[in-house]
DNA sequence: TTTAAAATGATAGTATTACTATTACAAAAC
DNA sequence: GTTTTGTAATAGTAATACTATCATTTTAAA
């Protein structure tokens, strides 16, 4: 059983929503596409316009540039685990449990309840992974925060900080843990594939090790 | 009592050694200050050559581009920060105190006992927070590594890893909590002031409750 | 002290990037 | 059947990311 989903995003990541057209889904998906392959850097609307077979100009209709469409795409990554984390941990009683999930979300461990034809979510992974954290780490953090632009991502700290204090209430830093959590979630998979001597994971492609990491990490950070 | 120093950085940082003349020590120094008020992705070798009042083509002479430059000044801090560790816990027995003295000094929260005339350490903590991870999250990573471009990284990975194993030598994750350690230093610091929302520590200047949790993360991870 | 080598400055130039503007035509909505 | 909307095509600009050349200054070795 799967589900369709289109979420709505925030109109200020976009100037025309690429939901709504054929050209704008045909956007979003080269650009994961390429962005993936090429990485961000290398990235431009000139390449897109090729791969999509439209033109520059058109794609700038969409995005005012190349990084509001990487804050486009990664915020649309953090609304969709947010709507698995809430899917995936429905009927769950135990705290304990629901982190499990959490864990197993961020290493892309749970098959995925929701379809959406023109995103590759496992492309997109990686794009977050390698590039996410660039969508905030520029000298407009402040003015794209007070556009909201970061809402899903906090939303989903604030969703996981809530299910930290289910296991302990008393716990004094649920939303550094949470953002923490995600972080260094990616950030060890990077190091692990790129600059394994900074994990103690070995080269093997099992996230095995990781998500026991990730589990010591946060349960004995909760306990009391 | 402050120690002059020099650090002897990997040939393959550089085109010209910029410790070797009054322009690359120029150019180290008001790059330092560029990236920190502009931003790296707006810091261009035209502008800096204004700054520096040289020329582009001087600044090519040294770098390949701004790429590695920044590559150079973030592997300088963390040899930096390796010695500073060195010399801090030289004369400590217990290991907390060691941890205790790591923490401290990811939040630029001990004594400097360098002297470096050219570099703004503060500044350049500044860029490490904000730019730092840019130096890796390339598609270059892998071929930088070989040239033993993050070699001090993970030096200074390795140096922390065995001072957890003092304190537990049964710990399997020690790499993996140390690169996190450090990331989610500078991480945390980032949030605290442009996206508090995904930490609790409010807003105030303090680095109090940071050091809190982060040792709080540290020392619950290493318990039996 | 001379001389050769190295470093710098000045100038110029190229390909690419990151856009903006204009026009025009086709399709779809009202 | 007209207006709105989407798209294509073309053109153009300013900035970026370099590379090349050559004259001049500085430095270091003989």
């Amino acid at each position: 059983m799967e589900l369709q989903l289109q979420i709505k995003m925030n109109p200020n990541l976009y100037l025309r929503d690429p939901d709504s057209t054929g050209l704008g889904r045909n956007i979003i998906k080269h650009s994961i596409k390429l962005i993936h392959d090429i990485g961000f850097e290398d990235f431009t609307f000139k390449k897109l316009a090729v791969e999509v077979g439209s033109t520059e100009a058109s794609i700038y209709r969409y995005f005012e540039n190349k990084h509001r469409l990487l804050t486009y795409i990664t915020t649309w990554f953090w609304t969709w685990l947010e709507y698995q984390l809430i899917f995936h941990t429905n009927n769950l009683r135990h705290p304990k449990e629901k982190i499990d999930i959490v864990i197993k979300l961020l290493t892309f461990e749970v098959q995925d309840k929701f379809i959406v034809e023109h995103i590759d979510k496992s492309l997109l992974h990686g794009i977050v992974i390698c590039e996410g954290d660039k969508a905030y780490l520029t000298k407009n953090v402040t003015e794209d925060n007070k556009s909201m632009l970061f809402k899903p991502y906090k939303d989903l700290c604030h969703r996981i900080a809530e299910i930290f204090l289910e296991l302990n209430p008393e716990f004094v830093f649920p939303h550094s843990l949470a953002s923490t959590l995600i972080e260094t979630a990616h950030r060890q998979m990077y190091f692990k594939e790129h600059l394994p001597r900074l994990t103690d994971f070995g080269k093997s492609k099992a996230v095995r090790p990781l998500v026991g990491f990730l589990q010591h990490l946060v349960f004995k950070s909760l306990e009391n």
